[in-house]
DNA sequence: TGTACATCAGTGAACGCGCGTTCACTGATGTAC
DNA sequence: TGTACATCAGTGAACGCGCGTTCACTGATGTAC
């Protein structure tokens, strides 16, 4: 009976996919949301796409380097993200909370996929050399970057390289910190709403961006 | 041959383990920290604690429930780590700053005891019932005590009920964030020895004890 | 102190399951002439 | 424009595997009398 609706659609079910390399990608996003990365399997996957359990195979090595590209996605996404959330924007303080706040909000919003960028599975497995495209963190680059904005303008007087360097790892762990507790942790009790998230991060990187920067 | 060499040790293998709840906690403490929580299966542990695969169950309900008391175990460790760290000091930033080390130190010597504390599968897996122990976390109870401490000894100025919640959350979320990113993220690279992480530590958390919490 | 018996903590075989991956195959597509 | 053919992207059946869990069982232990 589908058989002949989906007949009645102007084309049959073709025999190549023509997209299948996106489809999965995409679906994969999706069923990772659904049961964590744990709970998933490349054959529910192929289902989920409507596809043999063997066809994912012309479009990824093995498991494992779909898990990679997932992930690799995701950090473009995020950093997307990110950039997107301080457009306009001049003030490089302002610049800078409002990357902290798309950095935990990304993870609220995006939990699996937060999680998956920082998984060991991407790490090299058992010293295999293949050791994928660690590329640099763009989040991470972009916020370096706004801190030195900040520096230029005279916003918080940070002098040598290594105080650059300090400066950008607490500013990271601060809102990475606050992002995992969200998500994963004990404050996914305490904040429920996206709102109730945003003036959470504005409040306690606020604290820093004025007043600890300049001290460290 | 091992039989007989068996049996002229004092004992035969006894049929009754006698130890065998703390036994299995503890070699899947040792498996997880080899394998990750992924990799963890109960049919292994039963194999290395030289047991039949049907032996845990009378003392675990299912592999969740052992996954559970794991977790439980690894947070009061970590609660005793922090007791560890700050007895004997009398100043109340000093011990807050001893504090954060612990926490990072831990999370970097037991990457693994740490992962599966901040886990999903701790909360309740489909709108179950029974809801396991999720007790308050003891290393945070103990964070928001010895910023009190800190206010009444007039380190910082902390006012108001709420804003101690903030500084505590910061202050958790930083060093949370730090042990995270050693552990499992980019700064894995970067630092790799002990002596590395603590003065790390020492430094990110320094600038927010002296400055930053007074501006909360 | 000895004995009967309930209870406890093991055994080991078996169950069904879903998984990742491989294989020989086939239909569709694109390209050279 | 038509045809031959290499290549691409699917199929579906099969593989072996390790897993979580259950079951009927049995040996050891502790307790009441």
């Amino acid at each position: 009976m589908s058989r002949s609706l989906l007949e009645n659609t102007s084309k049959h079910e073709p025999y190549h996919h023509g997209n299948l390399h996106a489809t999965l990608l995409e679906a994969a996003r999706t069923l990772v949301e659904e049961h964590g990365i744990d709970g998933f399997s490349l054959r529910e996957l192929a289902r989920r796409a409507g596809v043999s359990p063997a066809a994912p195979y012309h479009h990824f090595k093995d498991k494992a380097a779909l898990i990679r590209a997932l992930a690799g996605e995701s950090q473009i996404r995020l950093g997307i993200a990110s950039q997107h959330a301080i457009k306009g924007i001049q003030d490089p303080m302002q610049r800078l909370s409002k990357l902290g706040v798309a950095y935990v909000l990304f993870a609220f919003e995006h939990p699996s996929e937060f999680r998956i960028m920082f998984r060991q599975e991407l790490r090299s497995p058992l010293g295999e050399l293949e050791q994928p495209d660690i590329k640099p963190d763009p989040a991470f680059v972009l916020l370096k970057q706004i801190l030195i904005e900040c520096r230029q303008a005279g916003c918080i007087p940070i002098t040598s390289e290594r105080a650059l360097e300090l400066a950008s790892i607490n500013m990271w762990a601060l809102v990475h910190g606050l992002a995992t507790l969200i998500v994963d942790g004990p404050l996914s009790h305490t904040f429920r709403t996206k709102e109730q998230v945003i003036e959470l991060t504005r409040q306690v990187t606020g604290g820093s961006l004025q007043q600890q920067l300049g001290g460290t």
